[in-house]
Parts: structure tokens; C-alpha cells; sequence
DNA sequence: CCCTTTTGGTTTTTTGCAAACCAAAAGATT
DNA sequence: AATCTTTTGGTTTGCAAAAAACCAAAAGGG
């Protein structure tokens, strides 16, 4: 009987809700094999049938809709100073969550250790059914490990699937600011999208064509050390990096706290810059507004040059809202192409913190629904 | 007998030649099935059989091959000033070729009748199996037609696929960045790769994914117009496009040609700028070079953003090879992330001006062969 | 010359899919 | 209220594709 159930799964993944007679129309099957599918998706529980549905004329129909809590997907964001790990459904929306204070620098063992710690704590009996880990550094997808992180001390090519052994489930790796772009992707159904992750530091994640841009290497998205546009402003800053004139000196968090500090304003964190901009500071929001330009100019030929329907920021900074906001659409469209920002609309996210948490869930149930991994799923729940 | 055959297809497009035995381990189909989609593929002509293979020990086994001049592609590749107009087999080997000289902006029936001339002349009685047209703009891919073009005057939402019905056969209409970019990438099975186009303007194709970025409204690649990098040079020069310091303003052909002419050197063409360089001409070196250099600029950024894993340059500037390269390699392994750069590769096309029809037969075939659309196919050809 | 190995081809069995048919549940009509 | 029409639900039957099983052919090795 297990047969090819996943594209009929797949509809209700991207569809939502459905009657039988959507799903014949949508998949051009027949009548008989949409029935005999659908049959095994309600009897393994991944589908359950909800509320009747209206008559329009007839026999009213039975709506079908994925069973979002037949399971739960374990996900943590980790950070370069925290990490949030949640529980999430199916759908991926999160359930409960938690935060915890560890710096990633500290090794693999410790902060996986914190990790498998919030899941025991976040665990209610639930099923879980698979695991996505994000991470700030530059993923082997396939492999589920960190190739080559700038930032992750002792976490090189460290086995992070491995750790979750026990749970004997699956398990993706993926970048932060990627899962992030996949969170604001997906439900707007968006195929050509820009994520910003502005913090501390500049990254950001792409998904074109539905997918995400990995790059050759895991290392696609890096947009916090391309060069800075030097509008008037003779000195290059020197960067963490090493080089000199990168966005992220001028735009990043710590660039503000730094440039802040300096005017005479006591701040240590990139926190008090946004509650300083909330609070009005003229200072603090001439620069937080100056920095949106500077992430602008680099945005806007990102847009000449990649043409995405959306951009999105989030991150720290991005709780500064239109302040950041203006500066960034001020040189965007006065820089990018007019073709490419016809229809282009830039935003601060939704999502909050839990945008890394629900991409993670997102693409782990990409990975645990494939069409070609279904019966896999089947095989384990029984 | 019209069955699931795309699949084997596939295989013999992607791996070259194969032995039976070693589609049934590729494919994980059974003997018998694999045996009858061989069979049904040959009886159509598809595929053939070649020599016989070597014994490993045991009965040798016979080969199979696409067998690629079983039909021919029309290609052309309709550029600003001029086109290019090919009869390529079914792999996308360009067979012979047809160079017109004709203005973009004569408007499409003009264009399109040239188009249809140089195709008459260049069929000899070989069976058309699909046209593929590269166009340089914005394109609409699945409308077959081209969308708010910024150069390409009275073409806005014509019906380029329609002009070709008279051959009854697929019309695929693409960007010729684009398809460049297919051509080079295919061939290596490089899955991320940038394509610039460096003539008169500059422009790029990208390859991510293995697939074509196409941007939301097809308007992706422009890196002609993204900000160059004002090293020391205080005048940001002005663009044919309207805006300043465009990266086109100081690396285009036609940039190279107003400042090789205003030192004293007469130019009237990028092709004299080739010739200065390859005598040798000292201004001349000293301008390509330096136009590698914000080149290079620009190209850092995107591969930083996007961590490709192969840059080839094409155009007619990148005849001027190494003098070009070096700025551009400079500038990129100094200002890219080094994780980018490790195992990054910069070169000059080989495939040259045919580039572009070539690049569109891959696309055209990709359609023709599409697995839901083979059985199409096997209609048309009875 | 026989045995082993590897590939080629055919027959048999299974299974997934769709067409066709019948049943059920509503509104519409008389 | 009874019947007709419309739409959906469910089952049976027939077909065809795929896999397993089997036999044949073509090589090398002893």
C-alpha cells in the first residue's frame, strides 16, 4: 500500500486544506488513487479530516488537513551569544521555546550540551520526529556539519548530526541567516527573497527559485564584509575581519556601539542603541538612520543584480523599525535598477526571534516529507 | 509502450554513455524495466547503440549513447548590433553558424525576419526539433516574450515564441547572459558559477543551484550597473543609464573607448581596444587592466554574497585575456573572504561567441526532454 | 572443452492506477 | 413531502507498468 504518498502530502503542505476533490483537480490523479492516498496519509495520521465543508449544490465535502501535532520537530537557533532552542509542530510554527546565554566559542560539547539540556526541558512526551540545528558559520549541508566557520572556534567539520544520535531521528544542519530567509520565504510563498540579519554583525540568507543559495561552499550570504559605499567620508574604517571599508564597520552593531561611545554616549551592547533610538536619542538615530544607508547602497545592488521580490530585515537592529527602514529604501531605490524595485517591497520581519526556530522547522520537515524519503517516515511511525 | 522513459533519458543526457547494467545501477529501476525504456528510447531513435564494450570477465556489454543528431535546435542569439544564428544537435554542439549584422532596436519584425532568413539558410533538410532565442533583456521565461526591456525598443511583450510557429516545434526565449552562463556551467556539471559578459556593456548570467537565476521579474544579472569603487579617482563618471559611477561607466567597451580616445588614441570600437591591447599599446594595457580592476571590485562583493565556484569571463574584452584577468583576480583575492576564494577558479570562456547558442540549445533541449513533457515529444515524432 | 562470470532477453507475478459504477448526502423542484 | 438534480464518497474491475525470476548468450580462465 505505500506508495507514492508524498506528492499528495506535498499539496497539503502548500495548500493547507483540502477536499478530495481539490486534491483529484490540483494532481490530476484519479479519483480511486486520490482515495486509496489519502486513505493511507489519515491511517499513518499524518493527515486527519477536519470541519465538513459547505454544499454548493451537492453532497457537501470532507476537508482534509496535515495533522500538524502527529509529531514535533526539535530545532535551536544558536547564536554567537545565545542560543534558542524550541519545539515546534509540523507546520513548523513553535510550540514552547527557550533561550539560553552560551557563547558558541566555547566548543561543540558545551553549547550542543545546553542544547540537548533545553530539549529535555522542552519535551512534553512529545514525538519527535526530526531535528534542525542552526548555526552561525558555513554548512555542509549534506554532511550536516561546519566547514571552514570564521567565527566558530573548535566546531570545524565537529559531526553536529551525530550528537543527536539518540533521538534516532533525522537531522539537517543549516546556517542561521539561511533558515531565517526560508521562515519569511515559505508562507508568503515568496521564490526570490533577500533575509538581512542585522545584529551585531551583517549577515544574510537567500532563497531564489524556492531554494536557498548555499553557494559552492556553504559560504553564500556573506553581505556584513562586502565594501562599504564611502559617500563623503575620506577614512576607510578598519573591520573585525581584518579589512578595511567592510559594511559591517559602518552598518553593524558593534560599528554603532563603537561610533556612539565615541560621541560621548555611554553604551555597551547593541540593545542600548535600540532603546536609546526608541527613546528618540538625536544622536543615536542620526547614526542607526546613517547605517541603513550604508546597508542600502550595499543592498541595492543586490537588488540590480539578483532582482528579489522581497527583502526582509531582522535582527537586533531591525527593532529600530522604519529608522533603519528609510535609510535602507532611501538608497535602494534611488540606486537600483527601476526595473528591479518596480515591484519590490522592503519590511522588517515578523518573526521576531523565533524567524531562526520556524525556518529550521520548516526545512526539516522539507527533508522528513521529501516525495523520496516518505516512506522512511512511514517505516519509523508505523 | 509511452512510458515513465524521461528519467533514462536523463541519465544518458547527464552521464554520456552507459551500458545497460549501469543504468539499472543508476536509476535502481529493475532489468526489465530498464531494458524496456532502452528499448522504447532506441525504436524512437533517441538513443543509440555504440561500440561494443570491453569484457570485465564476463560477456561485454553494449553501450548506449544519446544519439544526438537525431533532430536539430535552431539557436540564435540576437545580441545589440549584431546576431548569431546556429543549427546545434541535440547535446548542443553548435553544427553550423550564421553572423548577421543587425540593430536590436530595428524593433522585433525586423530582427525576427533575419532571424528566419539566416535559419532558412543554415536547415539543410535536418528536422527541427526546437528553437531557442537569446535576447538581451529582461525575459518572461514561461510567456516565451520580453518584459520592459531597457534597450531593446518596440520589443516590450511581443510574442517572440509565436513568430516561430510556422515549425510547430517548442520555443524557448532566454536572456543571452543567461544561456551563456548555461553553456559554461553545464559542460564542467559546475552547479554554481557567474558568467560575465564584458563588451560594449557589461552583464551577467548566473548559475545556481544548477539552475538559472532569473530574479522575480527576470531582470537579474545587471552588474553593469551596480556601483563601481571609487579607489582615489574623486570624479564619479556618468553612465549611459542615467545614474553615476556605474561600474559599466569605467570597465565597459564603451567607456574604454571615450578614454582611450580622449588620451589621443582614436578608437571607434571595442574590437580597436583588442587590437590596441594585443599590439601591446601601453594607455591601452594600462585601461583594460585597470578596468579588471572595477571589474574585480564589483566581482568581489558577488562572490563573497554569493560564493560561486567558478567566474568566467566573455565578451569581446575578454579576448584581451590575461590583461583583463589580472585586475580582475587581483582585486578579488585581495577583497573577497578567503573561504570564498579557496577553491574559487577565474578564467576567460573558451567557447566564445558561440557561447550563446550553444547555451541556448542546453535550454532548449532541457524543455524538449523535460520528463513530463517526453511523451509530447514522442507524439511529434512518431 | 568445461566452468565461471557477466550481460542480454523473456516470462510470470505483483501492484499501482484509472475508468466505471454504485451509494450517499445535500439542495432544488414539483 | 416526495422526487429530481447535483456533488461528493466509496468500491469493483480491468489494464499496464514494474519487478522478480528464469533462461540464454558471450566472453575469459583453467
Amino acid at each position: 500500500m505505500r506508495t507514492h504518498v508524498g506528492e499528495v502530502l506535498a499539496l497539503f503542505r502548500e495548500h493547507g486544506e483540502l477536499s478530495r476533490t481539490e486534491v483529484i483537480d490540483i494532481s490530476g490523479l484519479s479519483r480511486s488513487t486520490v482515495n486509496q492516498r489519502l486513505a493511507a496519509l489519515e491511517s499513518a495520521g499524518l493527515i486527519a479530516e477536519i470541519g465538513g465543508g459547505e454544499s454548493t449544490g451537492g453532497r457537501p465535502s470532507s476537508r482534509f488537513a496535515l495533522n500538524r501535532s502527529r509529531g514535533v520537530l526539535l530545532t535551536a537557533d544558536i547564536g554567537a551569544t545565545g542560543l534558542i532552542a524550541a519545539v515546534c509542530d509540523l507546520a513548523g510554527s513553535p510550540l514552547r521555546h527557550r533561550t539560553v546565554r552560551v557563547d558558541v566559542w566555547e566548543g561543540p560539547e558545551r553549547v550542543l550540551g545546553e542544547v540537548d539540556r533545553a530539549f529535555d526541558e522542552l519535551i512534553e512526551g512529545d514525538l519527535v520526529w526530526g531535528i534542525g540545528i542552526g548555526v552561525p558559520g558555513p554548512v555542509e549541508f549534506a554532511a550536516g556539519r561546519v566547514v571552514n566557520p570564521p567565527i566558530m572556534t573548535g566546531w570545524d567539520r565537529f559531526d553536529i548530526a551525530g550528537w543527536f544520535d539518540r533521538f534516532e531521528v533525522p537531522v539537517v544542519v543549516e546556517n542561521d541567516a539561511n533558515s531565517r530567509a526560508v521562515a519569511e520565504a515559505r508562507p508568503l510563498r515568496h521564490d526570490n527573497l533577500i533575509s538581512m540579519k542585522v545584529g551585531t554583525g551583517i549577515g544574510s540568507g537567500l532563497v531564489f527559485n524556492g531554494q536557498i543559495i548555499r553557494g559552492s561552499e556553504g559560504a553564500a550570504g556573506d553581505i556584513g564584509h562586502t565594501r562599504a559605499a564611502l559617500a563623503d567620508s575620506a577614512t576607510p574604517l578598519g573591520c573585525r575581519c581584518g579589512n578595511v571599508g567592510c559594511v559591517e564597520a559602518y552598518a553593524g552593531g558593534w560599528a554603532l556601539v563603537r561610533d556612539l561611545d565615541a560621541a560621548g554616549t555611554s553604551v555597551e551592547h547593541v540593545a542600548d542603541v535600540v532603546t536609546l533610538v526608541r527613546q528618540g536619542d538625536i544622536e543615536a538615530v542620526r547614526l542607526v538612520r546613517q547605517a541603513g544607508r550604508v546597508l542600502g547602497d550595499a543592498v541595492a545592488d543586490l537588488v540590480s543584480i539578483l532582482n528579489p521580490e522581497s527583502i526582509v530585515l531582522s535582527g537586533q537592529l531591525a527593532e529600530c523599525g522604519e529608522v533603519l527602514l528609510s535609510g535602507v529604501r532611501e538608497r535602494v531605490y534611488q540606486r537600483s535598477l527601476p526595473l528591479a524595485t518596480r515591484n519590490l517591497t522592503i519590511r522588517v520581519s515578523k518573526l521576531g526571534e523565533l524567524a531562526g526556530v520556524t525556518g529550521l522547522a520548516i526545512i526539516t520537515a522539507d527533508q522528513l516529507f521529501a516525495t523520496d524519503r516518505i516512506d522512511e517516515l512511514l517505516e519509523r511511525i508505523g
